[in-house]
DNA sequence: TACCATGGAGACAAATCTGTCTACTTAAGG
DNA sequence: CCTTAAGTAGACAGATTTGTCTCCATGGTA
């Protein structure tokens, strides 16, 4: 078994409940039941594993996400199946994803407020990723011209779903954004040649 | 002087800042020039500071976006008014408001993630009464039959543009989400008797 | 068999955390 | 003038923080 692989996710887990700050390392390590030596032997501080769980988390989201979006849908009802993905992710049923508590990216960037923090920019890289899967999903179902326009929409519509699920409990935020964001793309869907 | 308004000030923007976990009491107290002794006589631990602290920014908040979305706006033009209050404190070209560094109660819901904890429910109740100061604008000027549904979208709107803006940086953030939000309030204007 | 890398368990250092308590000062009001 | 309340300054306790280091066991390989 790879203890390194096994520590970032037992980390992930907590970090993510609980926050970092709130967390310290003997916890993830009584946990996890790795040894302190282990720990500093693949990581040279708590920061370095903060930014393998952001990296693990990047990665495992995209994935899923991706998926979620690539099965059998094309286009406009790739989209929608990313806000019905969130919405499953909200209310628990999709075994894939953790406990709903809000996005971890997010939660980061509040605990590492300052833009400049590498582990702040590693939460901005990853929102980037995800409006770069979504511009890939719409760029050959809409005119070019508002590409731009609508992946900004569509993320401003996914991050304020989260929030608002998170902050306020409404579960339903996801579709309450998708139905905002469904007739956006229905006005420029092109025309097919 | 009253010490205890002081220290909430001074607390404020310092968790603001850092954020809560990251920071110690002791930081507060050289800071703000108060004795120990005189914090844990106002309040009977760090998280009743903490609390205090939410209900201060609570407070000024609902005052500062009432009022610029009062001045001489009616209706449509309120909400229109509140999305470049936004745009102004993201681009820090408001004196009322601190640096930004995303929302207080964002912020504080992602250390406080357990929906049930009392900081939690404190920031849950200030998006609640932020969008009861959206409905209240907004209900004499919409089909009633809509109000709820504007309401929401507005506030995911909202949410998703203060993200955007401190997680990625997109400083126009704000007017992207006004643009999505204006011809949705258009929609629904309801006709002058 | 001999060697060496890896990890377990945890003592330890040095700093920092929250919260309590003592001793002294200051100011207001009867 | 005397009493009382409130604040200052900071020592202190006890827990917890990150990170280092030691000692020992285990397991694979030359």
């Amino acid at each position: 078994m790879d203890k390194r692989e096994h520590l970032v996710q037992v980390a992930f887990d907590i970090f993510y409940r609980e926050g970092v700050h709130a967390v310290g390392i003997n916890r993830i390590l009584t946990e996890s039941g790795v040894a302190k030596k282990t720990l500093y032997n693949h990581f040279a501080s708590k920061d370095e594993l903060v930014a393998a769980t952001l990296s693990y988390r990047d990665q495992r989201f995209l994935n899923w996400l991706g998926e979620r979006m690539a099965t059998g849908q094309a286009g406009i009802d790739a989209l929608k199946a990313m806000f019905d993905a969130l919405h499953d992710w909200f209310n628990g049923e999709d075994a894939g994803q953790p406990q709903f508590n809000g996005c971890y990216f997010i939660n980061l960037s509040a605990e590492y407020g300052d833009a400049e923090h590498p582990l702040h920019q590693q939460c901005s890289a990853h929102k980037r990723a995800v409006q770069a899967l979504m511009r890939q999903h719409l760029s050959a179902w809409v005119e070019s011209g508002v590409l731009d326009q609508l992946v900004d929409a569509l993320a401003i519509l996914k991050e304020g779903a989260i929030v608002q699920a998170h902050v306020t409990g409404d579960k339903n935020a996801a579709l309450k954004a998708w139905a905002i964001a469904e007739p956006l793309l229905q006005a420029h869907v092109r025309q097919k040649d």
